[in-house]
DNA sequence: TTTTGTTGATTGATCAGTCAATCAAAAATA
DNA sequence: TATTTTTGATTGACTGATCAATCAACAAAA
């Protein structure tokens, strides 16, 4: 079966396996056996590639946060104005595939590990700060700067506990109701700041 | 030295080293054996107590969520209105000891270990739904009882968001700030909805 | 003497990581 | 074209370390 060029094939096979794994699994105390089998190698193979399993598991969330990041690059060049713009921002972070139970599981699971790994929480920081600074650009168009920094901040934390509240499984709140809290948000600070901007009257459920 | 009673002294000590381990390690991934050192005890003496080290670490979120408990009952006692309640349910959960980095970390841990273990999610679920519901209880008082609902929720969200983002250490948000972050959240829904309620203008910083 | 508290030593399982060996395609050579 | 050599891909088997859990034994109180 050896051909050549297998390298790139197997190391996103072997990432993906371990995204997979991870998800099912809820936490990153998953073997590499598990992964190599979900991927199809033999643990062997895996090190071979990764050299270990730190590094499998920090190229791991590396591609999912370049995944996501490119979403939000594609959503952004389609919206116009910034309010548009701040739409896009939510939604995408509300996508289908960010908010199935197996995806924030794992993202769960490497915010725990950012606390130990230093490469993952420097991941995890860029994640925080481009969404923080994406929100906060495109609120300065729609108010002042230093209201524009508190909304940022509050919208980021609620985009985040959002999804932190979603990992409980109960009561779980769909995707829709999440971007309208979100947007709600938004909106209500806004309201009093900007003279275009409508009130809120989002609907939920 | 072995005195008659010890029992309930040892749980205690166990428990509290296992608090203090997991902070310090952020993770869950702790040895019976450093939690027992922590302790000032054998490994031996914790399984004796625990039975295992899941049954300790069960009752570790249960002693951690049951002082939470005792902190919010407290201070919704000493509230009086509606209005203040809700400001006595923030300022407790960004309390001084509930805000160290330690205090979060092992709270994430113990996030990611819910999606394992059904007993610690259980823990985790009884919080979520308690944090909501005194929000809503005393939101109802101040708006119709649909708006109380989407507040609560989105305040409820908020206050995980902020402690999620807290864990990953870059640009921390100070105590303030956080709480000022959730009470101009709403105060910013209910201007609209109340005839009392005052717009929002909150200080940060 | 019985009961409660306590530990050191040990066991058994689990895993990350290593290594030598194999296999088949590609490249070099005849 | 046919043959040999090289090289990348791949694995099974093994090692060493870690750790939860067990147990037999001992010490002090009742």
């Amino acid at each position: 079966m050896p051909k050549i060029g297998m390298e790139p094939v197997r190391r996103k096979a072997l990432v993906d396996a371990a995204m997979r794994v991870i998800g099912d699994h809820g936490s990153l105390t998953v073997t590499m056996s598990e992964i190599a089998k979900q991927a199809g190698v033999s643990p062997a193979l895996a090190h071979h590639y990764f050299g270990s399993k730190e590094q499998l598991l920090i190229e791991t969330v590396r591609s999912h946060l370049q995944r996501l990041r490119d979403s939000v690059v594609t959503e952004l060049g389609a919206a116009k104005t910034p309010r548009e713009k701040l739409s896009a921002i939510i939604r995408v972070s509300f996508q289908a595939d960010q908010f199935a139970p197996e995806t924030i599981a794992a993202w769960l699971a490497f915010y725990a590990e950012a606390q130990r790994s230093e490469e993952t929480r420097r991941f995890l920081v860029i994640y925080a700060r481009r969404l923080r600074s994406n929100l906060l650009a495109n609120l300065k168009a729609l108010c002042p700067g230093e209201d524009a920094e508190r909304v940022a901040e509050g919208a980021a934390a609620m985009i985040d506990g959002l999804y932190i509240r979603q990992s409980l499984r109960s009561a779980p709140i769909s995707i829709e109701a999440s971007i309208a809290l979100t947007e709600d948000y938004i909106n209500a600070l806004l309201a009093p700041l900007s003279q275009k901007a409508a009130p809120s009257k989002g609907q939920i459920k």
